[in-house]
DNA sequence: TCCATATGGTCAAGGGGATTGACGATGACG
DNA sequence: CGTCATCGTCAATCCCCTTGACCATATGGA
């Protein structure tokens, strides 16, 4: 197959964008809430992280810290996040995942895999893997520290 | 490498975003128009249709053809784009590249280029050919008619 | 200890890029 | 021809993000 140089990032995008909206569909399939990119981002960083503020939320999504707020305002609003006083700062509040959006987070995870295995079957599982390590091999080469969020 | 289910679409979006950085950096570098993802992928769509028209294009970025308008307006203006009276539909514009247009496609191919390369030289060449390979399976499975432009 | 400065969070205003809705002009077809 | 679809534009609005200002609390040096 002859390749042409400079297609593969548009590809990237393409993909993405068919992987998510695969994502989308199922999740709308289950009537589960359509929650944006941002919000899923929000959640793994959660994860991760006890005691975080907006503000470090912010850093990790890279928009300001005004933009992240509404993000965790929204998702209290729904139930899938908690803000509870900092145990150590009296100005900030410490951010976390109700069980609500534990859960959230494992259906997606479940729902993102079933569509990895659309992709198996096509490719093979094998090449799967490669793909993992390849692009696990770019994104640390930058840093790791990019911001989830697209540019649009 | 043990691989988390689910975690390769998050990885597809960091890929994109950080080669999307990298382009930008090198057009900002050399003082190049820092145009949208969104004009070039409009750049790609005139190169392969003569006489498409806004709403053509709109379909194929899967936005509204009053958002397609402005694009067309502003690359337009920039020097980009030409709209010349159609050939055999009045109400419609036929759009076309400008020489400068079609500059900067070739120029964004090759920066691209660059990017990959420096991808290639972390994983090798031939791992990078199976990513392009697998990449095009993914995209033809879902019909190749998938708009360009990411959800968020 | 006190004060200067940095930082977490919120409110308010504004902007970029999309959308919806309405419309005039032309095309397509019975 | 008359009806209905389609290309393009104008106008209003929306969504999500930004910038800027501000208060309350932290922090660290004199």
């Amino acid at each position: 197959m002859t390749r042409i140089r400079g297609e593969i990032p548009l590809l990237m995008a393409m993909a993405y964008r068919i992987m998510i909206d695969d994502l989308h569909a199922q999740l709308e399939a289950e009537g589960s809430d359509l929650l944006r990119p941002a919000h899923g981002y929000t959640f793994k960083f959660l994860l991760d992280r006890d005691d975080a503020t907006t503000v470090d939320l912010a850093d990790h999504l890279g928009i300001t810290k005004q933009a992240a707020s509404k993000i965790v305002e929204e998702l209290e609003e729904w139930g899938y996040v908690t803000r509870r006083p900092h145990p150590t700062d009296r100005r900030a509040r410490a951010l976390g995942l109700t069980p609500k959006g534990q859960a959230y987070v494992e259906r997606a995870n479940e729902l993102r895999g079933r569509t990895e295995d659309r992709w198996a079957a096509l490719i093979g599982p094998d090449r799967l893997d490669q793909i993992y390590e390849d692009l696990c091999a770019l994104v640390d080469s930058a840093g790791g520290r990019t911001p989830p969020r697209p540019v649009w």
